[in-house]
DNA sequence: GTGATAATTGCAAACGATTACATCATTCGA
DNA sequence: TCGAATGATGTAATCGTTTGCAATTATCAC
């Protein structure tokens, strides 16, 4: 069984000074005097005192972790963003608390519960989704959105439309004209301003988004892969895919190859996020980098300012993004 | 500015009853009138009180999260199993929270700290070298070991020797004979166990692991690609290659795919896991399927059992694994 | 030597809930 | 009708720290 662990009682008993020595002696060393410090700090030792946080927590008002809501933590995406973050966050004494609102039957409703059970000191938030409007009436502690965005929230971002340009113009320069989009789900912020991007490099070319070759997915690879049944379906068909996710272009490359196309041969495909398989698959992907691992870090040292300066408003950041020149991209015909 | 939040004395004040009985109308429902009871609900209701969970945590003496450790957040093998972990934990009223040994510069002296910070009611730990001996000694809560093991401690593991097996076996019913195998890192328990196991499947059919066709690698995709060079250099090539890993396996046939290879047409590759990944490849990966989610699943309830009965010992499980037929292997020559 | 200033330390009140125990009002059986 | 059992509520201790304030002692300038 779980033998008792020393309190601060004990430490003070042996080291014959009171909790509140103990207490400062610990916290602020340099309020007491080298000689009690030493005797405490020896105590501590003998009994392997450890503060219990609940209660150092409940005093002081904080709770020393920090939330992120991710919409699905199966996805290989966000594991690297992850880590960034609870490389920053555990150096600054937060521990990182990790909810899946894929998994939650009611997201909204935890989000609620988050904000007033004073249980996290802050949240990252990455489904734009998640707080609306009524949500963010009420108390609570600061939170930043991360990849994805929403209203006047403090929040770090990539440039999403602007890589989705890089990608066009890459294929444009590559001497294509014929360009199939496969986006992400309708209404994703991340979506919209991809296509965005996307239509104004075509414009800048002459060219537009051709409706029949949008191809709406879900970020995942199987949806990637069900847009390339429906290229195949095509009697006019594109010479090179824009995939708003490396998933997608993972998965769509995969059923093209299947079906007996050769990538690039028959068809160029660009992926965005630069995902780490990307660059092992044959063809190797060419891809629009996403500094994920920078993603979380950013966004840790962002988060922590925000709980320092006890601010619900924050700066935005956003990070550039690149052109990764692989293997599935070459000219037409 | 965080405006300050209503607490239990304010319900109390507003419904006319003391704290306690607000406690109890809210936890124990039944010991209270029923009129009580619906006043201290509508005063819940008009406050928007939510009880402070430090507080309540300190008086209850637990905390109502339990933690993870895992070797490498950035490994998508991970993802699916804390999704499955989170999916139980949060119904049970349980956080996860999760930590990054790799991140972490002494890991070891995390694992310390969250024994008696009294911070978790309970550890998951993925990574065998962490609980050593010695730090087993001292006092701590509940701890469970998945996917790795160690000694005598309770765990939820896949039966790795025999999905070894399983995959050595496959690849002597299609007719090979001469067979490679990509390890982990030496030492690691799932490397030796694989490592045995598929020995073991050798010698039933009178066949030895060669030693110049053992490559050592690290679970990494990277360290699949390097196993692939070694390959390429030998004069005397096998014709199939079991890799250890999924991630492994990718590295490996891309690099050989590279290096104008064809897989399986040359030579055929089988992995261990089946990440999401291994289907969209081409050729599509044959693996061993680890549940990834049930490993997840299955550890969230033993430790909660645990926690339960307050034991530091529980049950162990062992969870079945399942040869998943694709296109990478096929007859040699 | 004396009063003022600074450096240490202890006392006890927080932090915000839960719960053992005491109290009071009911109900019920004899 | 009375004593006991039952049920609902309140009082106050408790969880294990931190910290404002006061008290004590040491230091110093005069």
């Amino acid at each position: 069984m779980r033998q008792k662990t020393a309190g601060i009682q004990d430490v003070a008993r042996l080291s014959g000074v009171s909790t509140a020595t103990v207490s400062r002696a610990l916290s602020h060393p340099e309020r007491v005097a080298e000689s009690t410090r030493e005797a405490v700090l020896r105590a501590v030792q003998e009994t392997g005192y450890v503060a219990n946080s609940l209660a150092r927590n409940l005093r002081r008002r904080r709770t020393g972790s920090i939330l992120a809501l991710v919409p699905n933590l199966a996805n290989p995406f966000f594991s690297q963003i992850l880590s960034g973050l609870s490389s920053v966050l555990s150096p600054a004494g937060y521990g990182l608390l990790i909810a899946d609102t894929l998994a939650d039957p009611d997201p909204r409703a935890r989000l609620a519960h988050y904000f007033d059970s004073g249980l996290v000191d802050g949240l990252v938030v990455f489904d734009a989704t998640l707080p609306d409007p009524a949500l963010m009436q009420r108390a609570h502690p600061p939170l930043l959105m991360a990849c994805e965005w929403r209203g006047e929230l403090p929040s770090v971002t990539v440039d999403n439309a602007e890589g989705a340009a890089i990608a066009i113009r890459h294929l444009l320069e590559s001497g294509h004209r014929r360009i199939a989009h496969v986006t992400g789900p309708r209404g994703n912020v991340l979506t919209e301003s991809r296509l965005q991007g996307a239509a104004g490099a075509l414009a800048e070319a002459g060219l537009a988004l051709h409706d029949d070759w949008t191809f709406t997915g879900d970020f995942g690879i199987a949806s990637g892969a069900q847009a390339a049944a429906r290229w195949l379906a095509l009697a006019d068909r594109p010479t090179a895919v824009f995939c708003a996710s490396d998933e997608m272009a993972c998965g769509f490359m995969g059923a093209l190859q299947q079906a007996g196309i050769a990538v690039p041969g028959e068809v160029s495909v660009i992926g965005f996020d630069d995902i780490e398989v990307a660059g092992h698959l044959t063809p190797a992907l060419t891809t629009i980098r996403q500094p994920r691992r920078d993603i979380g870090e950013r966004a840790a040292h962002l988060l922590v300012d925000m709980i320092d300066q006890r601010s619900l408003m924050g700066p935005s950041e956003r990070i550039a993004v690149e052109l990764i020149r692989r293997q599935s991209v070459k000219s037409p015909g």
